[in-house]
DNA sequence: TATTGTTATACTCTATAACTATA
DNA sequence: TATAGTTATAGAGTATAACAATA
């Protein structure tokens, strides 16, 4: 997940696959960072609206663990998104510390059109290979992301 | 190329093969980084050692063109390296503005430590596959990082 | 007049720690 | 005393533009 500014300048070099990963990666998230400013979203918050959205009602601390970010940074973060009226900070009954978190009619909207712009990105970012192609890949990277760690 | 500060969390999502690269572009580059920094560079450092140590000789100017930064950033990069006595500023015969770029010895042997770092990264980064699969996975992004243009 | 490199300034992003209000 | 959230401060990283030296 990265800014709303552009992401860095990917690294020359051909070694292998792990590092044509990391670049195809970066370049894969400056493309869709492209698509889902248009929306009015940064990348970050196309992904904070995901998350929300597949977990609402969930607290501030809750995100911040899930993101691997600072408790105060999610104040920033979410206080943004709460401005552009993207989600709302309801308070927990019975827990008056916490604020749980859920995405506004204009955040499910707007989370639908970031779903609709990952699919066109997808089939961009993709052209080059074929159905059976795509899903050897995906096969490949799921395999990875889950030695990794990473599967969901 | 990352900075040799932490890459982003990535963002949770399981759309499909594009945005999995993503994610795991960034995993990737947060392990490669934390190999090279055990090295003492960044990974931003390691892609400029490399791009040095195959084009010996290059202006400020083109490293710029090349990374897709401004000249008054390269600047502050190159001022690091030479600090670190990783890469030498040569004037160039005839033309005293610009300055010609080359490792020391000093950085050769850095980018030598790299190049070892990269290996060790990809075995275990890619330790889920077997070698035909690398070899399969490769082959598809490749595809994928010429029809983006990213080929080099 | 154009080009290379540099410096100066300001702005964004982030980390750290102090603070508040609740529990 | 502990926890959720917030605010304040400072530090990187970066962009922009002005500048100096040379062509």
């Amino acid at each position: 997940m990265a800014t709303s500014a552009d992401p860095e300048p990917a690294d020359p070099g051909t070694e292998g696959a792990a590092f044509l990963l990391t670049q195809l990666g970066s370049h894969a998230a400056a493309r869709f960072a492209e698509r889902v400013a248009e929306i009015g979203v940064s990348l970050r918050q196309a992904g904070l609206l995901r998350w929300i959205g597949r977990n609402p009602g969930r607290s501030q601390r809750e995100l911040a663990e899930q993101f691997g970010v600072r408790p105060s940074r999610v104040v920033v973060l979410v206080d943004e998104l709460e401005r552009q009226g993207l989600i709302r900070r309801a308070p927990r009954p019975g827990d008056r510390r916490t604020r749980l978190l859920e995405l506004t009619e204009h955040g499910r909207r707007t989370l639908r059109s970031v779903g609709t712009a990952l699919r066109r990105h997808e089939d961009e970012f993709l052209a080059a290979l074929t159905p059976a192609e795509r899903t050897a890949l995906t096969g490949l990277l799921e395999r990875v992301a889950a030695h990794q760690g990473i599967g969901r």
